[in-house]
DNA sequence: CTGGGTTTGTGAAGTGTGTCACACACTGTG
DNA sequence: CACAGTGTGTGACACACTTCACAAACCCAG
């Protein structure tokens, strides 16, 4: 094989995908704490998992460590920061500038991490004009056209649950390609678009049963 | 087998503990719009999943179809709110009351399912005593007093993440067993705890690696 | 430069989850 | 009451992901 690396050799499983975030973030802690080298059994000690799962993730991308030494923690990170394309900045717009959509644009954690909110939309005619962290609300007639000049990809939508397959409708017409959804619905999308839904009552939900299991029930005190 | 049934004879793979909120969603629209049965197949549909992996999740918990028929949509809707607790109401605290934790405070969604955020603490001496939808917040020195008292078996990590793994721990030794956490980090919980995190950023950044794959980058414009 | 200790990368085995396909059950009609 | 049509529940199969285990590679000490 003397022609250029494929960039992905073979089809990378979606879980694997899932976890590279977390190893980035740990490898972040790392070099906080003037870590250079870390072998697969620490990091996994650091993110609850098995050396060996993490030693299989990162294979699916290449060979990143040394044997007898582990893994440069700095090398590593931009690798994986390339790989997922953090290394640019993404652009993003948000859809509902109510209480929650609020909340989400002067969350401090976006910018840091590459994402920026570049544009706000609402359907209520009241919102428009009003600026809220530097960003003026515009109306949902100009979202093809903002989304086109600004270059967007991804749309976070939080608008409450009856308009938001609407909207991510509108999204995805207008070219988004990545949804981040706040709204506590299943939406439908076509396959060449990535969705993320973002809904504490479902992990609520999922986690009584097992606090049930454990026979803790709220109306019983013990 | 003469025996009284077992509650669950087989242990139940929590991929499908997870799916169930998911079924309890759809069945309550497909209330509103007055359906009173419906198939796995038409179920499936709404939610974007096979009918056979609804029929094997909910064969986990018991058998609540007709053949030839389907599920009534409000029996099925309230055997599954049983099995994960759900017809009780379980009472939450909240720890952190910055811009994050007011938006979690003031989220209208928690109530209806039967979520009440009932305590509000902050390590911030100037936020205690300030009252935030009803509620006062209170000091950390309180925090087991508090949670006996209410008997409450869930809280609400919304700290900056330095200090999330301390508040995690304090909850644990006071009780709690279920945690819903909004720190970006990687909480450690003892095994009888169950944990859910909400991390936005998490999801934006395994996102972009699809949208990298689609030669969707934010640097160039087509 | 050699050898003991360490850790990676990866085929192979193991495990768990999803899908298939069909017997059985129920409905409604004539 | 019989029969055609429909849809569940489930064992068997298929697939995907995780874990195992080991050869190969590297470090460092003497």
């Amino acid at each position: 094989m003397t022609q250029n690396e494929v960039l992905t050799p073979v089809v990378v499983p979606d879980v694997v995908v899932l976890r590279l975030p977390m190893y980035i973030r740990a490898l972040s802690q790392l070099l906080e704490s003037s870590a250079t080298v870390v072998s697969s059994h620490d990091l996994g000690a650091l993110l609850q998992m098995t050396p060996a799962q993490i030693r299989k993730d990162l294979s699916y991308f290449g060979r990143f460590g040394k044997q007898g030494r582990g893994y440069d923690v700095e090398f590593l990170r931009d690798e994986l920061q390339q790989i997922l394309g953090l290394d640019q900045r993404w652009p993003a717009c948000l859809i509902g500038v109510g209480r929650l959509g609020e909340a989400i644009i002067n969350y401090p954690g976006f910018v840091p991490e590459g994402f920026n909110v570049v544009a706000a939309f609402d359907s209520d005619s009241s919102q428009i004009g009003r600026k809220i962290a530097g960003i003026e609300v515009v109306s949902m007639d100009v979202l093809t056209k903002t989304i086109n000049e600004h270059n967007i990809s991804i749309g976070i939508v939080a608008v409450p649950s009856v308009q938001a397959q609407t909207v991510i409708n509108e999204l995805v017409a207008a070219g988004v390609r990545g949804i981040l959804n706040y709204a506590p619905i299943a939406p439908v999308v076509p396959p060449n678009t990535v969705i993320r839904n973002i809904d504490p009552v479902l992990s609520l939900q999922s986690m009584t049963f097992y606090l049930m299991q454990e026979g803790i029930s709220p109306l019983i005190t013990e």
